[in-house]
This record gives C-alpha cells, sequence and structure tokens, in this order.
RNA sequence: CGAGUUGACCAGACAAUCGCUGCUUUAUCGUUGUAUUUUGAAUUUCGGUUCUUAAUAGACAGAUAGGGGGGAGGAAAGUCCGGGCUCCAAUGAGCAGGGUGCCAGGUAACGCCUGGGCGGCGCAAGCCGACGACAAGUGCAGCAGAGAGAAGACCGCCGAUGGCUAUCUUUCACUUAUUUAUAGGUGAUAAAGCACAGGUAAGGCUGAAAGGGUGCGGUAAGAGCGCACCGGAUUGCUGGUAACAGUAAUUGCAGGGUAAACUCCACUCGGAGCAAGACCAAAUAGGGUUUCAUUACUUUCAAUAGUAUACGCGUGGCUCGCGCGGAAACCGGGUAGGUUGCUUGAGCCUUAGAGCGAUUUAAGGCCUAGACGAAUGAUUGUCACUUCUUUCGAGGAGAUACAAAACCCGGCUUAUAGUGUCAACUCACACA
RNA sequence: CGGUCGUUAGCUCAUUUGGUAGAGCAGUUGGCAUUUAACCAAUUUGUCGAAGGUUCAAAUCCUUCACGACCGA
C-alpha cells in the first residue's frame, strides 16, 4: 500500500514516546544527520524531530530543516518497515541547501531498508 | 537634469501536482442525554411520579469520503517601556525604594506621539538634544600649579607712602688754591639708587577649570576705580494658557564646575505573571466535620472552665493590618494527562465633520492564523529581478534582503535585498 | 514564552561610593646544576565583550547591541 500522507499518528507526541525511542536505540547518520529507531508494534512508521537551538540557531532555518525532513519522511515512508525515529542534526547543517538534505536522508533511508530485510 | 531632505507604501507574481492545519458544508456509520408519541412494571392522595422498550425529531462530539474557503511579519525579533486580562482577603494605610524631568496638548497608559520654546548643526529643506534646582544643605576635583573656592603672590610690574645708602651721580652751604671761573676738601639733601616693609591682579606659568568680556580713560603700577558697548542680576510693564520672548528702570557685577554624586522640588509606581488562572480527572503526600492536644495567663480537687495567639507560615523590602496552624476517626480533595483561557479587538477599511497636528466624533461596510514534540511546505514550468557570458539571437547561475506567530494590544530599539514605487519640499546649474 | 545573572592578562579571579588596572598559575631570560625537575632573580603581558553618551577624566555612571550561563512544565 502506497500512502504519502502525514498526519498525526505518523509523528511522535509525547515524551515517553521519545522517551522508548532514546532508551535503545540503532544508530544511522551522516556527517550532519543522526537518526536513532527501535522497531514498534504498530504498522505505521512514526517520526520525531530533535533539533536544538544550539544547533541551529536560527528559527528560519529549523523550521526549513524540518520540513525538508518531513517532506523526503512522507515520500519514502511507504518503503520503510515500522518503527519509530528521531532524527537530531549537527552543527553546520543550516549551511545546507534543501538539495543537499534530501540526498543525504536518501541515503540513510536505503540503509535502513538494507538492514531491516 | 544633478545633489539632497521629509513622509507614506511594497516585501516577487501566476499555474499544475503531492502534502500539513483550523473553519464550513454534504453523505454514511456510531454515541449518549433531551423533547414528543409509545410498550411493560413499581408506587399512588388516581392528578401524577420513577424505571424500562421502540419510533420520530432536532442536538452534540467522533470516524471515513467528497466539495468550498482561510492560513506568518514589517519588524512576528530584542524584551527596553506602557496597558488590558488573571491571581495574590478587600488592593487597605504608612515608611523605605524605584521611575520620569523645558511648556502645553493627545492617549487606556507610557520613558511614546504632536505642536510650541530654548540651545546646537546645516547655504537651505530640515535634523539633533535625560533640557528642573548647585543663590537649601552635604560631598568630589588625582598629577601639575603661587593659588582649586569668600583663592593666591612664584616670576613679573610698581615702590606713590614708610624705610635704607653719601663710594659715584643731583642740588645747596661753608672752605682752600688760582684769575671772575675751574679744581679739591667738609657738611647737608634723598632727586637718583636699593627692592626692606608694602602695593598690584594688566602679563607669564599650571591645569579640564583661575572669581564677567572688549575698548578708552585713569594710575606709582594696576584694578569695574570711572565711562561706552556686550553679557549678567533684581524689579516692573507688554505679548503668550505656559515654557519663554520683548522692553524700561535700577545695580559695578555677584560663592565657577559636577545632581547619568548624595540630595531637594514636582508628578508617578502594590506584587507576580497565560508555565497567570479556571474546569474534568489515574496514582501518592496534603484539605472539611467531630474528638483530643499545644504555648502563656487566670481559675479549679482535676487540661474543670475561660481568655490571648506569643511563635511560625503567607508571592511585594519593612511596619501596621488581614488570613492559616498539631494528632486520631469519618467525609472528601487534585499532580500525570485532557479541556479551557484563545482570539471581535483601545480591531480594520471608506466617507463626512472638529483640530495647525498627534488625535477624535458620526455613518456605512468587513471578520483578517489560532498551532501545542508545535501547521502555513515541496517539486516543476512561465514571467519579473540581480549577476555572469555573448556570435546581440540568446544561454547559464541565484535556500532571491532581514527574518518566522505562541495570551493580546500601544510604542521604542535593532536588522533589512530591490541604487524599489509615489508625494511634498530645498539647494545648484542651464533654458524659456 | 516569561524571568534572573555574568563578560577584566594565555588560564583562575581581584580592583566598593570615577583619578590612568593588579594577584596566583603559565610563558620568556638569567643564575645554581653534567642535564631535567625544584629553587632564586628579572621580565613580557590587556582596545577591561562592542558602540554611543554624561564628565576635565569612565573598567567603574547611563543607553543600545552582542555573546554566554541559570531558573520556571
Amino acid at each position: 500500500m502506497v500512502t504519502y500522507e502525514f498526519n498525526r499518528e505518523s509523528r511522535l507526541l509525547t515524551p515517553g514516546q521519545f522517551q522508548t525511542v532514546f532508551s535503545k536505540p540503532m544508530r544511522f547518520g551522516s556527517h550532519h544527520i543522526t537518526v536513532l529507531i527501535t522497531p514498534n508494534s504498530e504498522k505505521t512508521n512514526r517520526l520525531g524531530l530533535a533539533i536544538a537551538k544550539k544547533r541551529v540557531k536560527l528559527a528560519v532555518q529549523r523550521n526549513r530543516i524540518k520540513r525538508q525532513i518531513r517532506e523526503s519522511f512522507r515520500l519514502n515512508q511507504h518503503n520503510l518497515p515500522g518503527i519509530d525515529m528521531v532524527i537530531m542534526v549537527k552543527s553546520g547543517t543550516d549551511k545546507l541547501d534543501n538539495q543537499e538534505i534530501r540526498q543525504q536522508l536518501e541515503k540513510i533511508w536505503r540503509k535502513i531498508i538494507q538492514r531491516h530485510k
């Protein structure tokens, strides 16, 4: 089933949900982005974002990065197995443009899919 | 046409596809309570009341699918001020403390805005200014300098007045020599000399700052010592609501600087903040009623009865004031989470009136984000813009400036591409 | 979102009501010593976070900005 939807069910909402991801994660990442994942019991994938003000100073840049990540997640979620993930960001990410962020994320998705086959 | 000044405005546009989030509407499903009718039962003072079954109506919230329509800013920012709103018993009294500071007006209010005054800058249009009082009191001013606050005499100037000096020079008297005159001697004199007393505040020196400025007269030298002009002070008059301005008379002139030093004067401010607060509500400590007890005093056989609330705590710094208080039994309360507060407001637009203006009055119209691990996006195409290349046909590059709501408004400050658009005004040059 | 603090030498900190900025450690040089350490002596160190203002004079007083830290679910 191919879906491009992204509503509240495909997000992490409470501190409890975030804690379960942080407690026993598998790590993936690139130079600028780190992804923590744990398998979940539901069928859908769920996304949580943790973009610190310390890493990206300006609100405009933080919003831009979040939107790029969500967009990429939205378009690729049908390929992923049922997992919860938290995406974190390192300093310097605000200097990348949208194209580069997209490419890095797609590499990470491919890695995750290979690992779970 | 060039150089400027001020004010207002914009914040890339359009289309397609895939998404996010509120609102609205249609259909289907589901839900509980309400109204009417209805089935059965209980009770009955035979009017009804309570429970229950089904149908219909409309309502509410939810799910799914479809349609419609809305969705970041001029600064949303910094959090520098002010107000609404909420709680703190009523926000009450006094002290302390803070803020503001030319005058008048505007406003819900302000440290904001408007107009005016004064001072400074600019040829000008205009711009800038924490701009009350040091003549109420207290304090501060290193080093340097003679002297730093009713100042002082280092250099300098003078030495009129008083003092000192007779070697020289001035004048006079007596006397000796010779020739009337000259030369010598003796004595006096203080003109001259000295700079001892003293005078002086022109000049020099020091410093950020030295007790009105310039000129003339005057004087021993000088000096507001005298005069003229400028400046100041006091008093009056005129204009102005006022700040202030103008003017007349009087006064020789005055203790300067610093209040973003304490302070004084005038006005003003209670504290905390939507993580305020309210409601629904798992778990655990705490709250109301009854009984018992605590500290001090009085009383009593007795904690028997009575009085007080010392003491501690409380959302502002203190005082007054105000509220609360320990144990057992019973009853009941509210953190996680959710809902609300939450967007109709000192609102915006148009027209007309008042006012120099800020602003305000009236009429008509409009509804313009309400999210919460936090939406407002992505891709593609066309056009516009900037920039690069150019065979002048075109082609390439660009997250297009600064930056994103978090209870809401009024300001201030700071950041801003497009040498952006429009209007008014000033100066210079040229032409008519 | 709201509230409260801080910024001085390479490092850790002083500097009290304005008068020309210090201490310790570190560094450099010399002495002692075969050398190092230790010890002794000398010495170098600053746009007082930035920019304006008040004042004769500002690290200090005032204003605006920058950066950093902490507190309130």
